[in-house]
DNA sequence: ATGAAAGCGCTAACAA
DNA sequence: TTGTTAGCGCTTTCAT
């Protein structure tokens, strides 16, 4: 190292990043023979070849993937936009998307917006400039983001909006709740709750009984919960059938529980937005000394893993996320090779919950 | 759409994608007008905007993001290879990547390596054409995939070979296992088993006392286990004292346990070779009536977000994984930066477990 | 074993 | 409002 002190190397590291030509300009040699060492190709004295990496290597110099992108043929490469790598159901989707894309030699960019206060537009913003097709959990974003990709394909996921112009795969809350509510029924459970997180689809403005924000589920579920006593006046019947949990999240949902169980004693069914407030929902009704299912039913919505960890195992509405992803990545790949139109039927799809019964309900 | 059929359009889609110049051409405008069409800039009439973008779409056009990168600059692109999206274990940590890497620019590609029969060495192969650096879990392929990287920065987790010339990031396995094992000597446990899944760290050659291959960390428990008994001759005192499960999944490990209580009856404390597992050893014990922790201690490893929702709560040797994800990303800005030189000792870091006492043990 | 030239597809700067 | 020119940094020929 100090015995080749001398050699121009800039005193103040360079704003711009080292080039081909810098490395060539240092050894005292032509940009191909750099490109030969760099790429462990044929044809160089390795004794040129250990000069040239070594001098890489002082300037720091790393090939632009551009440029060598650019010359040899991309691959093509999909931004994986998602709330929240923490909460398990994504992480479940993304790994089914990966191995969609990785099956048809295509690169996933993942973009986790959920921590540092950003939004999903945050997410496609960044990722819009560097890949050819994004997919994403984008909520209400989802208009806003199409127009950030200036015509390449889009696909939005749990989004319903009629007038949307991008792809999008939605889910039957209507359907799922139906079942939900008609199986605990048939139980003849009484007194049935459901624990909302508005924080994802509040925008749509559906509110329950007490005029508060309501979630995409959230408002298909109040609207069989609200029908059930239908011996009461114009009046909802029954005020208290949707509780707002103030997270995503196991805790949060814990808390709402507890308290629930504080105001309502006689609760005997909890379903809740997902399988990870269902888990805090389990917590709350294990700590409180109730026997689920026996003294109070939970079910859970999404399906994950997690769920058949759990003790009792959980009973939920699951979602089939290998076939989610795998409908994503279809999609992508027609819009992508032209065998898809934007703009038909064909791209907006609806995939179905099934009721998977296991310990808890 | 039918109205401009006459305009040449190659009768079979060609197998080239289409250039800025194919779009051009149709139109009959100057590249400059499509780039302004497609990237929404101003000073364009907006029927020859409409024109373009209608040409663009019919010709299946996606501007090069290799082209525009390398006249626009680029971000850092980080690669992340990682073993399994659905082992709770890795989002926790990729969370924790993209979150630090997002807050530099940096863009994250991820590849999860564990469909399809594809290795780490698949991925990073997959990867480092495209990236600038890669971070990754690559066991002993670690060692080949620097090569791949040809001078970039490569990040190995959970590698602690003397000889590799990347960066690394171990965990000091002796200290968890010492911690783990005493904590349970000290409460009474006479008979501590050891799940092991020796399909990572199985290629270092160790042996546990029935010759077969075990985990790096399954050695580490291995040999205090051995030595529990000073009272018996050379042979090994506790043979039994190490179980390989055959998978790393709660099923598999809730299979060995549930062996392990047919043949060894008296075991007091099970420590499993990660969280996911030790769930799955919780499933076995309460199915065989235990009570844990009283009848049986449960440890697992790791410290994920899930242990908390099992009953009872898991007790775990746990790692914080956003130290893990924030150590990595510094020694990979380090490295871009220059900061860092490879084949200092500031490139070897080593991160330490802590003992998480909750309801298992 | 090495170098020179050409061009990948795009956009910024400048003309018209 | 539109077109022309000049590269971005690299790898591919094809020469030497």
């Amino acid at each position: 190292m100090g015995s080749k002190a001398s050699r121009s190397l800039p005193a103040v590291r360079a704003a711009k990043p080292a080039t081909i030509l810098d490395v060539a300009a240092a050894a005292g040699v032509s940009r191909q023979t750099v490109t030969r060492a760099m790429n462990g190709m044929p044809g160089i004295k390795s004794s040129t070849r250990e000069r040239v990496l070594e001098l890489a290597r002082e300037l720091n110099y790393t090939p632009s993937r551009f440029a060598r992108g650019l010359v040899q043929g991309s691959h093509v490469s999909v931004g994986l936009a998602i709330p929240d790598l923490g909460n398990p159901y994504y992480p479940a989707f993304a790994s089914s998307v990966v191995e969609q894309a990785t099956a048809r030699g295509w690169h996933v960019v993942v973009d986790d917006f959920g921590h540092g206060g950003r939004s999903a537009l945050d997410a496609v913003e960044r990722l819009a400039p560097q890949v050819d097709a994004v997919i994403g959990y984008l909520g209400a974003d989802a208009d806003r983001a199409l127009v950030l990709m200036s015509g390449r394909p889009l696909v939005a996921l749990d989004f319903a909006d009629e007038g949307f112009a991008g792809a999008s795969i939605a889910f039957d809350y209507a359907r799922a709740a139906s079942a939900a509510v008609g199986y605990l029924r048939r139980q003849g459970r009484q007194r049935i709750v459901y624990i909302d997180w508005p924080g994802a689809g509040a925008s749509t403005g559906t509110l329950d009984p007490l005029g508060r924000g309501l979630s995409v589920r959230g408002s298909a579920f109040a609207a069989l919960l609200s029908d059930a006593s239908p011996g009461t006046s114009t009046q909802s019947a029954s005020p208290h059938s949707v509780v707002r949990a103030a997270g995503e999240s196991a805790a949060a949902a814990k808390e709402a529980v507890e308290a629930l169980l504080e105001r309502s004693p006689d609760t005997d069914a909890v379903i809740a937005f997902n399988d990870l407030m269902a888990a805090g929902a389990l917590k709350a009704l294990a700590q409180a000394g109730r026997n689920v299912p026996v003294d109070c039913a939970v079910l859970g919505m999404d399906g994950i893993p997690l769920g058949e960890l759990l003790t009792p195992e959980l009973s939920t509405l699951g979602l089939d996320l290998r076939e989610v992803g795998r409908t994503a990545v279809e999609l992508l790949d027609g819009l992508l090779s032209g065998a898809i139109q934007p703009g038909t039927p064909e791209v907006r799809r609806v995939i179905r919950h099934e009721l998977l019964l296991r310990g808890s309900a």
